[in-house]
DNA sequence: TTTTTTATTGAACGTTCAATTAACAAAAAT
DNA sequence: ATTTTTGTTAATTGAACGTTCAATAAAAAA
């Protein structure tokens, strides 16, 4: 000490925690003390890279994001199909819940504050409209675009709708996977009904 | 004073008061403080008549199921048809976005906290599986007992999932009123996929 | 008329919380 | 060798929170 070097080490240790502490807790029962002790540091040290809880938050909403297009961006190559990239988002959406359980539970705590918190709102909509605008370019390239986008709004509001029953229902992995089974099914209905 | 047999007003002002708040605030910036300033009223009468902040919470959202459950009550008749009693049960969920937008808002609060709070979560499983059976119970008449089973689980998604999309959007009536039609049309859909 | 009951308030209280900061230590820079 | 930088902690602070409760008032009961 000092070893220089050590804030996006820090930062991340303290992003991990909260991720742990919200899954655990709640996002209204995650206090600054809370998340430093799953950091195993002192709790002054939030304000010192973060500027304060709310900073904090906002970081890990912000990981938690680019983590999701990250995992979307690891699946495509240039050849893939347009069915197969709408099967590549069920997979994102839903493989965020196997793999990182921890995660899924803070979704929901985080979009619930989002519908107060302008900053949280702002970063909810870009992810609502990520997802949207994902599915409806690839239903483009398989049907008219009112269409399409019609497709990308349903297929949306399914995968969100299983996911969230899901979730709430506190269900294990089986689960999980019937519901990306059943949503990359409703993919293929949608095709079906509406493609060229 | 004493005008006796205020207890129940008293117990609805602090409810609706409690709706109001968690409606503007969030449940987590909900304090006491606030909701007996909305009730017109002070913060000890809380204790007084729901043993504390927790019990009010909890008795608000008993009295949001109580609502939801008049509401669909209230449109069915002996001679309501299957397919009517699916199109009521849309209707009921998405009337209360129409008719008491506050109430929207606080849902999602709610639903959130339902993930770590026992009897919260209880609430939530029983509002759950009520809308899955009430579909449920509509399809069978329509279809065999596990396509039923099937298309009640994927039209309950889709009406959570089309809820929860334009409530984090801030959406106003109209798309409250598009999301209903696309719901019903859902229906129709999959009655003409599985029905009989 | 007196006592009891019902209803309510607002202050006091202990606890919790996030933010601040003095202090310290060690490595890096001068 | 000295100074600066980086990193971190523990202690402190003041505000906010939910709960408790003594006190009060008025209606109801005896």
């Amino acid at each position: 000490m000092p070893k220089v070097g050590m804030q996006p080490v820090r930062r991340q240790q303290l992003i991990d925690a909260t991720i742990e502490s919200v899954a655990e807790f709640g996002l209204q029962a995650t206090t600054i003390n809370r998340i430093s002790e799953k950091a195993g540091l002192s709790s002054g040290i939030i304000s010192h890279y973060f500027a304060g809880k709310q900073g904090l938050i906002e970081a890990t909403v912000r990981y938690l994001l680019s983590n999701l297009k990250k995992v979307l961006m690891e699946g495509l190559t240039p050849t893939t199909t347009p069915e197969q990239r709408l099967m590549l988002i069920i997979e994102a959406n839903f493989s965020r819940l196997q793999q990182q359980s921890e995660t899924t539970k803070t979704w929901l705590s985080f979009w619930s504050q989002s519908m107060h918190d302008y900053e949280l709102h702002r970063l909810q909509i870009v992810n609502s409209r990520r997802l949207f605008s994902n599915l409806a370019c690839s239903f483009k390239q398989l049907m008219s675009d009112d269409d399409a986008k019609l497709a990308a709004q349903l297929c949306a509001a399914m995968i969100d709708g299983l996911w969230l029953r899901a979730v709430l229902s506190k269900s294990d992995e089986n689960e999980f996977e019937r519901c990306e089974y059943l949503a990359k099914n409703y993919v293929n209905s949608l095709i079906k009904q509406y493609g060229a």
